[in-house]
RNA sequence: GGGCUGGUAGCUCAGUUAGGGAGAGCGUCUGGCUUUUAACCAGACGGUCGGGGGUUCAACUCCCUCCCAGCCCGCCA
């Protein structure tokens, strides 16, 4: 691109070719989330546009210029709130944030699918902070009862918020605001009971021969006897299926209550014969996904790819066959493994928000789901700190430019959207795993003397800028310990029990008084090698007297340069065992 | 069984939309920092771009086929 030597020369024959290559890179973008909002631009265009395209025909525009885009997310409260629900949240407001930069308004709304039913009890639940807890740790009868119930209307097994939806979709709301993400949560329940899907559910009733018919293309449920339309029985509170009869004018629906299948197990019904309004029910999900893309008027979602073959390609002929919509944008973003195993909340490979952010910053965690959607990838918590330093370099990138020059151009198209706020100077970011090294020593101002003397924190560095590089040291700290990994060393403050024999016992003397005497860092390092040898030791044999004297441990951290930075008494008196 | 998506260096990933030089970071190795002990610096090694076939002057990129992984094709979401 602008490679100056070479190219410019041969241009008389190259001429044609780069006038070519130059009319064809237009609509090349290195953040994916641009070429999104690119096709969400055209959208919007098309439905502003008062001709239609394909018939040349006048028509009434199907949207007014003021109306904000709208982006969608949304997910089931199933019990813990892992950070693949993330992606729901994530993935949509980079495209958001690409959008508004481009000027215009954007709504990322998010829907609790709360009125679906508990159909198989959780193993894992996750507490009001986000911890997750087993299931015994909870009434698990009380949740037991509540089998075939719309989540809504089950208690919070915390005892604490209105409902199990609720108390999930606050832990959702919750971790959209851990990650300055603002989201307008709809809960579907409510969307039902204040009328806002009635328009949709009547219309799908009126034509239920349509509705059967479009999705009997999609699925064998599609019986000559399917309603798509799930009422709540008024006795048992159970969602069922059986619908006997249709009133459009009331706006209801006569059911029986039978037993409904879920998976390998059935939930009873309790045989009662009802009726329900249009309130008092839910549409199945591959009809109620279209009345929210209708209801909230969405523009994009994204979505899993377990929905890419399944209720996507139904959703769509649903939304223009029988709601007559035009359906969202759509993009399909892959699911990621954690440590090389599918997400899982019943086997217990599952994270949360919450515990990331013990872990590291909430802008990596923005910087990983700003990776490409498209591409599975794997988040190793073991080696968390290359995905760090992965952030770092990106990081790095936008500021100042690196050697790579993809990297350099989605770091200068996403960066911004990464972070709350480009700040003026790139941030000082210690680097992960030496953060984990300072994270050894308890002392804050040791800590901030160790960065200095590695060169990571300027001499003019102001307070909160050091305060805000050290940070990381925690995050780190944390990490080597919840890995228990090669830097969950701990620097001892009382003196652990050694059984040395004479000649180590003699060498630590002798080294204490090199200490005594004034000796750096690197003399200290040096002093060790030359010690050893004075005394006729293995250098491992007397590092390793060092390690378990500091750390009650048999390796660690650079040792001379350590002890160097530490109180020079204490390290006399450790060495000579004294205290 | 059919379909969708993914497979690029030991690891984590760019690059594939638009065919033309296979790349980065980390790790490893070697060297430096007055002599192995995880922080710093330099260099090197490292890949049949999952395998095979095809199209093309030219293929990681397009086509076909096979392998592996996840998902969908029952229900539910």
């Amino acid at each position: 691109m602008s490679d100056e030597d070479g190219v410019g020369d041969a241009d008389g024959a190259d001429g044609i070719d780069a006038a070519t290559s130059a009319d064809a890179s237009d609509d090349h973008h290195d953040f994916w989330a641009e070429a999104v909002a690119d096709e969400i631009e055209q959208r919007v265009v098309k439905q502003r546009e008062t001709t239609d395209e394909a018939s040349g025909e006048e028509r009434p525009v199907s949207r007014d210029p003021d109306d904000p885009i709208v982006i969608k997310g949304g997910v089931s409260p199933s019990g813990v709130a892992h950070l693949g629900n993330v992606n729901e949240i994530m993935r949509g407001y980079f495209v958001a944030e690409v959008l508004r930069e481009r000027g215009h308004e954007v709504r990322q709304v998010f829907t609790s699918d709360d009125r679906d039913p508990l159909r198989k009890l959780p193993r894992k639940l996750a507490d009001a902070d986000g911890n997750i807890v087993g299931l015994g740790e909870v009434d698990a009868g009380a949740l037991g009862r509540n089998l075939g119930k719309p989540y809504t209307d089950i208690p919070d097994p915390f005892g604490e918020a209105d409902s199990y939806a609720a108390h999930f979709a606050a832990l959702l709301a919750a971790d959209a605001e851990r990650l300055g993400v603002d989201i307008e949560m709809y809960s579907n329940t409510e969307l039902y009971e204040d009328g806002s899907f009635d328009p949709v559910v009547e219309r799908v009733l009126a034509d239920v021969d349509t509705a059967r018919e479009v999705l009997s293309e999609y699925q064998a449920k599609a019986d000559a006897d399917y309603v798509p339309f799930n009422p709540i029985c008024e006795d048992c509170g159970k969602l069922t299926e059986t619908v006997t009869d249709i009133d459009l004018d009331a706006e209801t629906v006569d059911y029986v209550c039978t037993d409904m299948e879920v998976g390998d197990e059935t939930i009873e019904g309790c045989g009662h014969e009802g009726t329900a309004t249009f309130r008092e029910g839910k549409l199945p999900w591959r009809f109620e996904w279209p009345a929210q893309w209708q209801v909230l008027d969405v523009d994009f979602e994204p979505f899993g790819k377990d929905h890419a073959e399944g209720s996507w390609p139904s959703g769509v002929d649903i939304a223009d066959t029988v709601l007559d919509i035009e359906p969202p944008e759509p993009m399909v973003y892959e699911w990621f493994t954690l440590n090389g195993e599918t997400l899982s909340s019943s086997a217990g490979n599952i994270v949360t928000v919450p515990e990331l952010l013990d872990l590291l910053e909430p802008e990596v965690i923005r910087y990983f789901f700003a990776l490409n959607p498209t591409r599975a990838r794997d988040l190793d918590l073991e080696r968390l700190d290359q995905l760090v330093d992965d952030f770092d370099r990106f990081e790095r990138a936008y500021y100042e430019g690196v050697d790579d020059d993809s990297l350099t151009a989605f770091a200068e198209a996403a960066y911004p959207h990464v972070v709350d706020e480009v700040a003026d100077e790139r941030p000082i970011r210690l680097p992960y795993t030496f953060a984990a090294v300072l994270g050894m020593v308890d002392d804050p101002t040791l800590r901030e003397k160790l960065a200095h003397d590695e060169g990571h924190i300027p001499d003019d560095a102001d307070e909160a800028t050091v305060a805000a590089a050290l940070a990381r040291v925690e995050q780190a700290r944390t990490w080597a310990e919840r890995m228990d990994n090669a830097y969950n060393y701990r620097l001892q403050a009382d003196l652990p029990e050694t059984a040395f024999d004479d000649a180590t016992t003699d060498a630590l003397d002798s080294l204490a008084a090199v200490v005594a005497d004034g000796a750096d860092g690197e003399t200290i390092q040096a002093a060790i090698y030359d010690t050893a040898r004075d005394h006729d030791i293995e250098p491992g044999d007397l590092f390793e007297a060092g390690y378990r004297l500091f750390f009650d441990e048999t390796q660690g951290p650079r040792l001379g340069e350590f002890l160097g930075d530490l109180e020079r008494e204490f390290v006399v008196d450790r060495l000579r065992r004294e205290r």
